[in-house]
DNA sequence: ATTCCCTTGGTAATCGATGTCACAAACTGA
DNA sequence: TCAGTTTGTGACATCGATTACCAAGGGAAT
């Protein structure tokens, strides 16, 4: 492990140069058999393995996937990062992960660095409102979670207006009529579209839309108590909760059986664990982050492969779970 | 960002040579002062930064920390993760990161890898029995989780052992005499040191062991419900559940509550989302994944800026969170 | 004034793998 | 037999930053 083993070591035991060496290992095929049996047998001999970064150096381009999101430890993201990281240790190649805490800025210098270090490719949830700068990214790029703005790529995205819209329609179908929304700070398009999917079913419903209902909440905010407690508290308090995202729900939840206000009908955008054995249980509309990494990287890796094809954006399948929660009366 | 600009053009540019721009860069001291103004000028004015793969080459160790756990997507190692993370990136260092999906022969695959490339530091939480190949190790290894195995090295742990006795003396002290043992598959010295001190409690309290309470469960088991039916429906059935990790715990409950048997005391070793939400809401044995996150990076960082300390094996608090499920009577 | 030290900067080697190009040998076809 | 091709091989340059070594110039000390 620690005696580095160069190519030239081989190509030294093997008789050879190590341009000849080179070529074996990296499976040209014009070389003489007796020559290559010589060099594999040196390589296998001397346990030798290439060196990644004098290779990356060479070569340009790092067999490595980077991948850029908004916290690690969010269930999602990590459940996203998973996946790629397993599709990618089936190729060998090694998966580089930087996390934004939602900060332009810091989404900027993380991408910039990954870049230094020439990635093969990049997936990113980006935070930022234009990605121009990455028309001339010297590798594919595949944006998760949210679309790519001014930039033509491949992306793999939640239906954030049809999800709302699913799981809003369902409480509506219920006969709720003062739904609140909450979400995260609004300044996210995923987080946009999932309030327009809310706006318009409730306008389809005609049912007049109520700012007092409609909640942004700092991701940073440990305690979402008082303002659900607000919420509750006024003079006509909503009968039912959408959820925006899975973060939020986690914290609301926690809030409302503090409160022993489980008798408000709630419906979740994405599932979570223990979801099923809250009481009631938790009615959600389901993405799974698994089939998003998959889509991702799949469609990365082809991209790396050479793959020529159009961009395009994938939609993943949603689709409700009602376990209780949502068809509660109001 | 596509035109690379290299440290030779920054020289040409100051009207210098690449040795004393590297110099400047590099915070040596011996360089004039208008030279090295000539150097930081022409740095900011190229927007030069230097390769981090020619670096890493050449200086024979990569600004990168390479962390290896079992699974990304586990909650306690997605939060450990985003907290080396955060460390990381706040001295401009990168995260690889690989999972083992608790097979011993990918662990020492991944490890060669990360080796191979050259990180200037590991931390690992290892499914394998024995460490002494990372006794040359060319940088320094701080263990989580687990124990180095013949190996003098850092480790950040959990008491394991006074965690299980925590809980299970919990369990006892409010009248249980037939506590059920669920874990993961006993291979892993975690969970052989959590059933020690299983074991020790009631041993202590005078209460025979059972081997039908005690069950290890494949982790890549997705459906734990036919297991726990069965330790419910014999003759004797447990009135307590102590489970021995998070996992273990989110599976095991999905299924008594599935069952209706929230009669069941119960206590979990790890802390989890929606625990205090639950009906009733969840006991748990606490321990701060984000605290192991910290204290491990800090001691490789320590350790990769020179630091010559003896070896230390850090044991984080852990504490009782009684909540109900673990006060209920037989 | 001369020697010595110290600062400063240049040249070239190095890290390890790989692309370029040239060249020899072997082989083809006429 | 000879031009022309194919195949196999190696010397050398290159990726970009760092560094060992050397040299020159300025200042201080004798």
């Amino acid at each position: 492990m620690i005696r580095r083993v160069r190519l030239s070591d081989v190509a030294a035991l093997a008789e050879t140069s190590t341009k000849t060496a080179s070529r074996v290992i990296n499976g040209h095929t014009k070389v003489g058999s007796d020559t290559r049996e010589r060099v594999e047998k040196a390589v296998r001999e001397l346990g030798y393995r290439p060196d990644p970064l004098a290779r990356s150096l060479r070569r340009g381009t790092d067999d490595t996937i980077g991948v850029v999101v908004d916290e690690v430890s969010d269930p999602f993201f990590a459940s996203v990062i998973g996946e790629i990281e397993r599709m990618a240790l089936d190729r060998a190649m090694t998966v580089i992960i930087a996390s934004t805490q939602r900060l332009v800025d810091r989404e900027h210098i993380v991408i910039d660095g990954l870049l230094q270090r020439r990635v093969a490719g990049l997936i990113i949830a980006s935070v930022s409102h234009d990605h121009a700068h990455l028309k001339t990214a010297p590798c594919p790029v595949v944006f998760i979670d949210r679309v790519a703005v001014n930039l033509d790529s491949d992306a793999v995205l939640v239906d954030d207006r049809a999800g709302a819209r699913l799981g809003v329609d369902h409480l509506i179908s219920h006969g709720h009529k003062r739904i609140a929304y909450l979400g995260d700070y609004l300044g996210i398009d995923t987080a946009r579209s999932r309030l327009d999917g809310y706006r318009e079913s409730l306008e389809l419903a005609g049912i007049p839309m109520r700012d007092d209902y409609v909640i942004g909440m700092d991701p940073s905010l440990a305690d979402s108590g008082p303002i659900v407690e607000a919420l509750l508290a006024t003079p006509e308090p909503p009968t039912a909760i959408f959820s925006a995202n899975t973060r939020c729900s986690l914290r609301v939840l926690t809030t409302l059986h503090r409160l022993g206000r489980t008798d408000i009908a709630f419906v979740s955008f994405g599932d979570f664990a223990m979801a099923d054995a809250l009481t009631p249980p938790i009615t959600v509309v389901d993405h799974s982050p698994e089939f998003i990494g998959r889509l991702a990287a799949d469609r990365l890796l082809r991209r790396m492969a050479g793959d020529e094809m159009p961009t395009q954006t994938i939609t993943t399948p949603l689709h409700l779970v009602p376990r209780g929660s949502g068809e509660l009366a109001p």
